[in-house]
DNA sequence: AAGACGAAAGTGGTTGA
DNA sequence: TCAACAACTTTCGTCTT
């Protein structure tokens, strides 16, 4: 199909004048004729997408339906923004006089939309939650969740005082600790150009102050990641939780560090299945000593009474 | 040769006076 | 502010597979 003919398809001769000069206003949702003015159609619905995306990237800069409500962005994503056409909200243009009227306005609406301190800060903080989660491929409810915990530490005047990436970062841990997605004070430490001691310090004036109710992290919540990054079967994993659970209930994991615990069943666990690894290797997975898993391999073992064949 | 073992000294953070 | 403290780490020589 040509151009011409396609154009031919195109024409919707207008009822009341007979002309041809209609005009689409996808904007407005309606076809007006451009010489009586008549309104043929004020219903135009648009069909779908007139627009083609060939990456994640591309539909969200085309993408006309906005995103959901979201804690991650600082004004969760709800403001106003005054758009960049330079027409009037009837479709008309805007005379060239009152363009810098317009521009002005579209400045102080963006400085409102970013305007106290509290406002900037959230939007810095976010955006370090955000490309932190990022690299630890975080799921959105933790995100969402950090963010949250960000929101609230700000609204208490937690912040003020304090390094924003390092709360962000302490948020970002409590978060996964709610969330039940565990990652190490080391890990987010790696992502956060920050210390482990400086996120713990931050974290723990968090829960002071928030009055956050906090459990110890389980054990359990680290084994499919631990198993995964070692190439262990589910298998293993199920055996590892049922030695955490025995443990549990028989008060061998209190006062003990998680990791450690996490480490030592995975241990056992995965000599029991035959699908042994080397304490080191369990050892770098989960940020242990060997000496700990052995440690703590040894009290599981002697006080469950479990085998252990090497 | 690699892995497991365990003793001993060191580390960083918490707690309580 | 400081010392005691528990959990964990580092280090290293020895034993086991």
């Amino acid at each position: 199909m040509n151009k011409e003919t396609q154009k031919v398809e195109d024409i919707i001769i207008c009822p009341e004048c007979g002309n041809n000069h209609i005009n689409k206003d996808y904007s407005r949702g309606e076809l007006v004729c451009t010489d009586c003015g008549l309104v043929i159609d004020d219903d135009l619905i648009d069909q779908g997408p007139e627009w083609r995306a060939f990456d994640k990237e591309q539909r969200q800069k085309r993408e006309r339906t906005g995103s959901p409500m979201t804690y991650t962005i600082h004004d969760k994503g709800l403001s106003t923004v005054i758009g960049w056409g330079n027409k009037d909200s009837y479709g008309g243009y805007i005379p060239t006089r009152n363009r810098a009227q317009m521009y002005r306005l579209r400045k102080w609406q963006r400085r409102i939309r970013i305007s106290s301190g509290m406002e900037r800060n959230l939007a810095i903080a976010l955006s370090d939650l955000n490309r932190m989660s990022s690299n630890l491929s975080l799921p959105r409810i933790v995100r969402e969740t950090a963010a949250m915990i960000y929101r609230k530490a700000a609204l208490r005047n937690l912040v003020r005082g304090r390094s924003i990436l390092e709360t962000a970062a302490a948020s970002l841990y409590a978060a996964c600790r709610q969330c039940h997605v565990p990652r190490t004070l080391e890990e987010i430490a790696e992502v956060s150009q920050t210390s482990r001691t400086v996120i713990g310090r931050n974290y723990r004036a968090l829960v002071r102050g928030l009055g956050l109710k906090m459990m110890p992290p389980a054990p359990q919540d680290f084994i499919s990641r631990f198993c995964s990054k070692l190439g262990l079967s589910g298998d293993v994993q199920t055996k590892t939780l049922e030695i955490l659970k025995e443990a549990s209930g028989r008060e061998l994991t209190s006062g003990r560090g998680p990791l450690g615990i996490a480490a030592a069943s995975l241990y056992i666990a995965s000599v029991l299945c035959g699908e042994r690894r080397t304490q080191r290797e369990i050892a770098d997975i989960a940020g242990v000593t060997e000496v700990t898993i052995r440690n703590r391999y040894k009290e599981l073992v002697r006080k469950m009474d479990i085998e252990i064949v090497l």
